[in-house]
RNA sequence: GGGGUCGUCGUCUAGUAUGGCUAUGAUGCCAGCCUGGGGUGCUGGAGGUCGGAGGUUCAAAUCCUCCCGAUCCCA
């Protein structure tokens, strides 16, 4: 009895399944009576506020301001750079009335803002001295997913940022490009306690539009790649046919180069798969909802009076340090029952403060990520849980890297490749240049070119595909 | 892109091959008591257009068609 209020499959016997659970009943979010849509509960929202704010503030030191675009892209807009518009094209929503009228040029729910934003910064760069604008919006955009929807990670509509920057020179926008990665590399490592994998996109694989993709990768438990962000070096791909020109200070007219740049809710999927376990979430603690959770214990109406009064006083002291803490005084619940319920919210730190405990001026501290369970004065309690919600980040990370070491690897043979595949594995191997390997080896795979590290130029050994001379060794993998 | 599986109070589920009484049970929920250091127990109560729309039939959760949604496998 009461085993079914929990997951009930384990993370390492049915990944999807305890995926999909745990996003349920952890209350991070549900299925929207739209195929593909889902609704942030609180606890989603609040996570993602937490991801929202870290990054936002990381944007405005660096000197982006932030704005808001409409939702509808107007067709012949959004087909005037011709790669851009066939590669989304298959996954836009259009709206085609309005009450009973045709619409003439229809309406795109943006898939992306990329035209739009370049027709408005047509009209608002003149000369030199509008560089560099640097505009980051944060709203939503809607891809239409026909199969394998899958919450956060695969949604018709998700919440997002998406920067847009326009530079006087190339130098500049590609700096950018390298800034805001570095920029999102902290953010995810340093808010989600995820290590990732930077470098650049394929041709293949790069934003359709860009002239090179940058990305960070992370190493999902069932050995597929999560793509955790990415941003673009646009060149002047977009500023010659939206026209986005600007006067230079010889008064010479030139196009200007373009980034744009994005990471999505898709992080918060990232994070549940990375640290999550059979019973339930775990939140890194600088993005939990809930930081800390006490829970007092008591059985006869004295006992209530006094635990929870002090209850209340540890609460209230954490409260003044800006700690996140719930006191969970639910009368009609049992300890044991809360223990289970945080414990699938993910709660960090949980303090259990019962009569023994008083009588000894102790509590007892448990961590969520790791179980362990130990007693604790009273007295320097707030600085304990001050100093562990970071050791428990810290250590979470340092469990995912050591996970993320153990599962990359070399191979050389196309053998091996396959199997090593199988077992999970992030692999760098040698390909050539020649396009066609990289398609064989993801038809026949499933995996592609993942990343592309810097310094990774290998000119010695064998494409493991073809076995001519290669070029790059590269990270491969399947992918979300 | 191709091929499966599934949908019954909030949740899980019986009933569906062979159409037939008021749709089964548990859990959760509400009220009251009892309890409380790892998913408490008792008593009473509320909760359902059987995913939706058509069709067949004296009669549909059950059979047929279409649609919606979820999910898995293979390019």
């Amino acid at each position: 009895m009461g085993k079914e209020i929990g997951i009930t499959v384990k993370k390492s016997e049915d990944f999807s399944e305890w995926y999909t659970q745990l996003v349920i009943k952890a209350e991070l979010a549900d299925y929207a009576p739209v195929k593909g849509l889902i609704v942030l509960r609180p606890d989603g929202y609040s996570i993602w506020e937490s991801l929202k704010s870290s990054l936002d503030s990381k944007l405005v030191e660096t000197g982006h301001r932030n704005g808001f675009l409409p939702i509808l892209i107007p067709e012949s807009l959004l087909g005037k750079e011709k790669d851009h518009f066939t590669g989304f094209n298959p996954e836009v929503f259009w709206v085609t009335r309005s009450g009973d009228g045709e619409i003439g040029d229809k309406l795109a729910l943006r898939p992306t803002s990329e035209t739009l934003a370049y027709t408005m910064y047509a009209k608002w760069i003149r000369s030199w001295r509008d560089l560099p604008l640097k505009i980051n919006f944060w709203n939503s955009a809607l891809r239409a997913e026909i199969k394998a929807t899958k919450p956060f990670l695969r949604t018709s509509e998700f919440l997002w940022q998406e920067g847009h920057t326009a530079h006087a020179d190339k130098d500049e926008a590609e700096k950018e490009v390298t800034d805001i990665l570095e920029i999102y590399k902290k953010t995810v490592e340093d808010e989600l306690a995820i290590p990732v994998i930077t470098g650049k996109k394929s041709e293949k694989e790069k934003f359709v539009g860009a002239v090179y993709t940058l990305t960070m990768e992370s190493l999902m438990p069932d050995g597929k790649a999560l793509q955790m962000g990415t941003t673009h070096f646009l060149g002047q791909n977009f500023s010659k046919p939206f026209e986005v020109k600007f006067a230079d200070t010889n008064n010479v007219e030139n196009f200007v180069w373009q980034t744009s740049w994005g990471v999505s809710w898709r992080l918060i999927g990232g994070m549940i798969m990375v640290h999550g376990d059979d019973k339930g979430l775990v939140l890194p603690p600088r993005v939990a909802p809930i930081q800390v959770v006490i829970i007092p214990i008591y059985h006869s109406d004295e006992e209530k009076n006094t635990t929870l009064e002090k209850s209340r006083e540890i609460k209230k002291e954490l409260d003044t340090r800006k700690l996140r803490v719930r006191l969970d005084d639910r009368d009609q619940l049992t300890p044991g029952f809360k223990f289970h319920d945080w414990e699938m919210k993910g709660v960090p730190i949980r303090i259990e403060l019962g009569p023994k405990d008083l009588e000894r001026d102790k509590v007892v501290f448990v961590r969520r990520h790791n179980q362990q369970k130990q007693e604790h004065p009273i007295n320097g309690l707030v600085e304990k849980i001050v100093m562990e919600l970071d050791n428990i980040h810290n250590d979470m990370f340092a469990n995912a890297q050591k996970i993320l070491d153990e599962r990359t690897g070399n191979v050389e043979t196309y053998d091996e490749f396959k199997s090593e595949l199988e077992n999970g594995m992030l692999i760098k191997t040698p390909i050539c240049d020649n396009p066609a390997c990289e398609e064989k080896i993801k038809e026949e795979t499933g995996a592609d070119i993942r990343v592309i590290q810097d310094g990774c130029e290998d000119e010695s050994s064998k494409c493991v595909y073809c076995s001519n001379q290669s070029k790059i060794r590269p990270l491969f993998a399947r992918g979300y």
